[in-house]
RNA sequence: GCCGCUUUAGCUCAGUUGGUUAGAGCAACUGUUUUGUAAACAGUAGGUCCACGGUUCGAAUCCGUGAAGCGGCUCCA
């Protein structure tokens, strides 16, 4: 079956569906039911009534009955009055709404919309004659298709989960229902699908940050308040070292900021109009001051760049801080690690001339590089543009140019990339780097971004060399972005199987008896010695012994539980000969003491 | 915030139509065992069944409110 079989089976399926929940609820009214990834969805409003998973066995049945009576999908058109006359006869408010904007305009994509219009009763004259209608047994729906011939022809599906949408993607819209379902050729390929979704859920980092005692939650501190262990803090500290040391490298020195400020300076940069309600406030019971939890840190960072005279001799001046931000972010939004209300930023900016932007883009972009390539993870570049609504700050042509710079670095580079409307922060563009976690998710980490709004809006200056003053540009950056949200791809990435220099622990020495004590004593001071340098510098060995009155099977059991990358076996063999048995994933081998420290720090 | 679902021991999970004192495995603790490649044996202890109200002779179980979590929607500086 090639691809363009399998949409319009996904396709006719999201109209089966609508066909079965219209014989069990009469009243249904329907949104729209497009073709996803994996299998296709319907937005279903049945006023009061509400679908939940209980019921989807009922109407998988009556799915099965329109499968089996092999009902043919016929095709019709309508003129486009008498199409809207149909939709407010057969009650379909939704549909007579999508009829009105094709009248109007041609199409239903609300971006192509006025947003003025949108839903609106169409009068005068039409964009489009006549509209097409698939027909399958009693049922009729406004339709481009293309469909299979008849229900009998959909392969094997599965309804999976229903969750509120609201129509149009708008929150102000009623919402539906959406009843998600997937769909395959054959009934082996989507058991292969839901085996695969299982084992995804093996790797999911919430359940991996409980085994592997990284983080935990408590109810008494609050929802997406992570509290990270002794392991999982190894791994915040350790990432946060290799995204600080790369911009180091490249010239940049660490600041430190406050985590309260005054409320004034979000007004003055534009995020108290934008994200004030996301603050968690504070007032000073000593001065009334009205001061908020620091949600970001790019206005903190101007007043360091205020308070001296620049010259351009100085530029560009490079900070970076590695700090926990607060943001007050709504319940529904929370999960896991990856949506928080501390989050992590390994942050920095750059006060640039405008002749030195792209310089300093590469380097930005060549650090991100250098990181995911180290880490073996692939990542989507999105280009993160404006589009037309009133959400942004500053001149269109600066956007124009600074969007085009942005562009310009990324196919210097040589990055794939796309092109995203809207994306954009509210003060400029965005180059981000989209990474997936186990399901298949994409979540922003690493992001560069040009802003030419905050320095004007801070009056930030510089000296040019003709003694006049200057507006500097400022480009952001966060490698990691939040490391909480990284840590949560990042354990997903890896199954918790990190890479040795990242490991909480690296090396566990596993006893056989407690005749080699001695000889422990003597390996673990060749591993204490032991100093690894790449790719994070300075990086002190971590080690643990297992010296227990147990089994060595359960000890290795349980070090393997713990996704620990080397095993140190050692008894008696062992101690009379002076190697260890080094046990890693790629198997075992003897290692003598004396070249044990080279061995680890090559693994 | 909105829609649907979930919450029982440190962890993973049983618990029938509402019916005595809520169970198991692992972990913990005590004792025995000194062990060579993914779980030694025995015993002990461990529970405000998320919280608070309500219905009932009786609630882990039914209802309401709230909290926390999960999948989406919306949002994401």
């Amino acid at each position: 079956m090639n691809d363009e079989q399998l949409h319009a089976m996904r396709h006719s399926l999201a109209h089966i569906t609508a066909t079965a929940v219209k014989q069990l609820w009469l009243h249904a009214k329907f949104g729209v039911g497009p073709v996803v990834e994996n299998g296709f969805y319907y937005d279903i409003d049945i006023g009061e009534t509400k679908i939940s998973e209980s019921d989807f066995k009922k109407i998988e049945k009556e799915m099965r009955r329109v499968v089996n009576q092999d009902q043919p999908f016929e095709h019709s058109t309508k003129q486009i009055d008498d199409a809207i006359t149909w939709a407010n006869e057969s009650d379909q408010p939704y549909k007579a709404e999508l009829l009105n904007d094709l009248k109007r305009s041609g199409t239903t994509v609300a971006k192509d919309l006025d947003a003025g219009e949108m839903g609106t009763i169409a009068d005068g004259d039409s964009a489009l004659e006549e509209v097409g209608f698939y027909t399958n047994g009693e049922f009729t729906d406004l339709c481009r298709g293309p469909h299979v011939e008849s229900t009998g022809n959909v392969g094997a599906f599965k309804l999976m989960r229903v969750a509120g949408a609201y129509w149009r993607g708008n929150e102000k819209n009623p919402q539906m229902q959406r009843l998600y379902g997937v769909a395959f050729a054959t009934q082996d390929e989507l058991d292969t699908y839901l085996e695969r979704l299982e084992q995804a859920k093996q790797r999911d980092h919430r359940k991996l940050g409980k085994e592997l005692d990284l983080y935990t939650t408590s109810q008494l501190v609050g929802a997406g308040l992570p509290l990270f262990t002794p392991r999982g803090t190894v791994l915040r500290d350790i990432m946060a070292q290799y995204s600080n040391q790369l911009r180091q490298q490249r010239g940049f020195s660490k600041v430190w900021t406050p985590h309260i400020t005054k409320q004034d300076l979000y007004e003055a940069s534009g995020h108290w109009a934008k994200f004030g309600d996301e603050l968690f406030l504070v007032t000073s019971q000593e001065t009334n001051d009205k001061m908020a939890l620091k949600p970001m840190n790019c206005p903190h960072h101007t007043q360091i760049y205020a308070s001296q005279p620049r010259s351009y001799r100085d530029m560009p001046v490079r900070y970076l801080e590695t700090t926990t931000d607060y943001r007050d972010e709504k319940t529904g939004e929370l999960g896991g690690l990856n949506r928080v209300r501390s989050l992590t930023q390994d942050d920095s900016h750059v006060f640039a001339r405008p002749d030195q932007i792209e310089q300093e883009i590469d380097g930005l972009l060549a650090s991100a590089r250098e990181l995911y390539a180290t880490l073996d993870m692939k990542l989507r570049v999105r280009l993160s543009y404006r589009d037309d609504s009133d959400a942004y700050l500053g001149e269109k042509s600066l956007w124009e140019s600074a969007q085009a710079q942005l562009k310009t670095a990324v196919e210097k580079n040589q990055l794939d990339y796309f092109e995203q409307d809207g994306e954009a922060a509210f003060y400029g563009p965005k180059i981000d780097f989209m990474a997936t976690d186990a399901i298949g998710r994409e979540h922003q980490v690493a992001t560069v971004q040009l802003d030419f709004v905050q320095p004007e809006r801070f009056k930030l200056q510089y000296t040019d060399d003709e003694g006049s003053f200057q507006t500097p540009v400022m480009i952001h950056c966060a490698l990691l972005g939040s490391i909480e949200r990284f840590l949560s791809v990042f354990i997903e990435h890896t199954g918790g199987w990190f890479p040795l220099w990242a490991a909480p622990e690296q090396v566990r020495i596993l006893t056989i008896n407690d005749t080699v004590l001695d000889y422990v004593e003597e390996i673990e001071v060749v591993l204490r010695d032991t100093l690894l340098m790449q790719p994070v510098k300075y990086n002190e060995l971590r080690f643990t012994r297992d010296d227990r009155n147990e089994s060595l099977g359960k000890k290795i059991r349980e070090a393997t539980g713990m996704k620990i990358p080397v095993q140190l076996i050692v008894g008696p063999k062992d101690k009379e000969v002076r190697e260890v048995s080094v046990r890693t994933q790629g198997g075992e081998e003897k290692v003598s003491l004396d070249t044990l420290s080279e061995y680890l720090k090559n693994v």
